[in-house]
DNA sequence: CTTGACTCCGTACCTTAGTACGGCAGTAAG
DNA sequence: CTTACTGCCGTACTAAGGTACGGAGTCAAG
């Protein structure tokens, strides 16, 4: 027989990633994730690529993207037309630097924090909100 | 007379940030926002110190962070004691790191489609999931 | 052939982060 | 004085992102 043990079903799939079964299953309705061939009697059976497209998902939402946004940014891997991935690459990319800049100044900020801290002094002053500001948050 | 139409009240903090008066609101009762001063009549008034902490936890949310990460974050900011704050400060600090990582990939990925369709391919083969997982996936 | 561990499905519920709403009060202009 | 802004307050509603629940089917082991 062949080892049926191996098959990938939602629940391994799930904490191969670390996430409940639920979030695969609204994954799906939200088309985050195709809905997976199911052979046999119904049970859906998932590649390795899913594991991936889900911890994907999850890293995405990390920095700071929404559902939405990740679900545009996948599009961009199922080779689209190159003038709209173009255009949605530029609008992200800049997206996205915007945030390396705010994360560069959050991470000297609390570099600094710690350095401050173990030069001894009891008390920290601590200027992390003009990390974020140095730059600009200019409202449109 | 004063001049009064200086007075930085909730509906022009609000203003000043980019955000709703409602949202302001919200933040004071979620404490991550003094209750200020209200010397005469009972009108609340802002300090430029307030408009730099909305502007903050705004920064902070577009990176990922969610309002009690920033809750915590913002308890640095005033002078707690060092070794709570080298805790907290590490802990973070591990966190936008990787965050940071996360991000660059992306900030690359995004970059090299471009740089790709720039180049003339009519479809491009983006291996954007790729890009977030080559730090941890030891998938079985 | 029963039992236990999954799976399937739809629906309901929960948390986070706001937004909106309605009623009341103080001030300023017409 | 009346009308128009704001501001104050509490309560209710919303949207996003899950989570939980209950009933039914499936499958491998005992």
């Amino acid at each position: 027989m062949k080892p049926r043990a191996a098959l990938l079903t939602i629940g391994r799939l799930a904490e191969a990633v670390g996430v409940n079964v639920e979030t695969i299953r609204f994954y799906q309705r939200k088309r985050l994730l195709r809905e997976p061939p199911r052979p046999l009697g119904g049970i859906r059976h998932y590649s390795a690529e899913d594991v991936a497209r889900v911890k994907f998902i999850k890293a995405a939402q990390r920095i700071g993207f929404s559902l939405n946004e990740i679900h545009h940014l996948l599009r961009l891997n199922e080779g689209m037309q190159c003038d709209a991935a173009a255009e949605l690459a530029t609008h992200h990319l800049q997206d996205v630097r915007t945030r390396l800049q705010d994360l560069r100044r959050m991470e000297v900020t609390l570099a600094n924090l710690l350095d401050q801290c173990h030069r001894g002094g009891k008390k920290v002053a601590c200027p992390l909100i003009a990390a974020l500001q140095t730059n600009k948050v200019e409202a449109s």
